[in-house]
DNA sequence: CGGTGACTTGAGCATCGTCAACATTCGTGG
DNA sequence: CCACGAATGTTGACGATGCTCAAGTCACCG
């Protein structure tokens, strides 16, 4: 059960034995990638569909003037693509941020999997439905909450969903980004993200252990940054409340 | 032709007289709605679809500090809830901001839809990643521009929403927001909204009259705005590029 | 070791928020 | 139809947050 994307959706809901074959089956053909290596390009049509193995990869988007924007993390179980079969055209780029193995997935075996298996077309649907409800949670965290809370917030959702695909210790988990990509995610200067980064360590909220982040008490990390998991949609957050 | 829904997915790909004609009897059954009222609340389980037909609807979150975001418009045509089907639980609410006339759809009788209209089915998925695609342009737009061209870039999204469904005059488009909800849309304080507006009446890029939006010269705003409407997947927009 | 990219810090400035006062619009009841 | 009150819009003054420019320092890698 060490399969990100099989723990990924029995987030959702327990899967049967047969389920968890046939997820294992799709990630045979890994392809590795370097850091910083486009997966997609805007305006490309994709044939097939990306899915995390292991590393870290964004979307992002570029303004005219220059400016990026990222506006998703896909951590491993993550797809990066599901969702493109319709539109013709990517409005966005997909791209690495570590060095990651990517697994790629023909439309066709996507189709062919949501006939025969119910339970996986399901648990697929609701993981799409996730990320734009992730979306609606950054939008939220962008216009209202100041720098340093909005870090502590982007830290506290990738532990959660690290620590769904078994990938987060007690108290930290790996994120190999610069703070350069922070501060493009957090709509920042790299200067004030590395202030705000600052402040977050001098209230011993978070330690950075080079490209580990390490979380002494999760618990004030997300009061702090008034961090409600219920948006992520998991089964074990759904009692409380 | 004057169904805003049938318009709205036209802009997709072309309808069949009998996809048509089973669209419009979607909207026999309209629910009058006061301004400012919630349609769906957070923590609730919907069983119905709901529908725009006319007026103005928007999700919106409150954070734990009492401030609140809003994150998407629906304007007349657009599907309040396509997606909650399978998330048990809303994670935000929905509420009008003008009189509207909302439609209550049975979720059976979307599923009989899908079953029965392949060419519906598609369109209506499209609109669910259009409406995903947009949540990533604003969250673009919140990072990455100032508060005024933040304003209009806003402006020009719901000028070509509103004109594809029939619903702007060639310079013109209503807009019955107070600025209070403009300034919860886009992450400011009322008093920097009005400011920011101030600005672009002054730069003669709009002019506000009542709750109508004029913009005198559409592509010298959309130039300001860093407008393309590329992420809004309509096939007119499509050649360009 | 030398160089390149990432990180850090200071200083000054721009953008945006808060508080407060006032003006305007709109709906409601008399 | 008018008068009133409440909500919305407008403006000024000031402070806070965040950006830019610039000068380092640090870590890693050839």
């Amino acid at each position: 059960m060490t399969n990100p994307l099989v723990r990924k959706l029995s987030a959702f809901a327990p899967l049967s034995d047969a389920d968890t074959d046939r997820l294992v089956q799709l990630s045979k053909h890994i392809k590795r990638f370097d850091a910083d290596k486009d997966i997609i390009r805007e305006n490309n049509n994709p044939s097939n569909v990306h899915l995390v193995m292991s590393g870290l990869a964004c979307r992002y988007k570029t303004t005219a003037d220059g400016n990026r924007q990222i506006f998703a993390y896909m951590v491993p179980g993550d797809f990066c693509d599901l969702h493109v079969a319709l539109l013709t055209r990517m409005d966005h780029s997909i791209a690495t941020l570590a060095p990651s193995d990517i697994v790629d997935i023909p439309h066709t075996t996507i189709l062919d999997l949501t006939d025969s298996y119910p339970a996986i077309a399901k648990a697929l649907l609701w993981a799409t439905l996730v990320d734009g409800a992730i979306l609606r949670e950054w939008l939220t965290n962008m216009g209202q909450r100041p720098a340093d809370a909005r870090i502590a917030h982007l830290f506290c959702e990738l532990y959660v969903r690290m620590e769904t695909v078994g990938l987060a210790e007690r108290d930290s988990f790996e994120l190999p980004l610069t703070q350069i990509e922070l501060a493009d995610t957090m709509g920042l200067s790299t200067v004030h993200a590395n202030r705000s980064l600052k402040a977050l360590r001098e209230a011993g909220l978070v330690r950075i252990e080079g490209k580990k982040i390490v979380i002494p008490d999760v618990e004030r990390l997300k009061a702090y940054a008034d961090f409600d998991p219920i948006y992520l949609h998991r089964r074990q957050d759904l009692s409380a409340r």
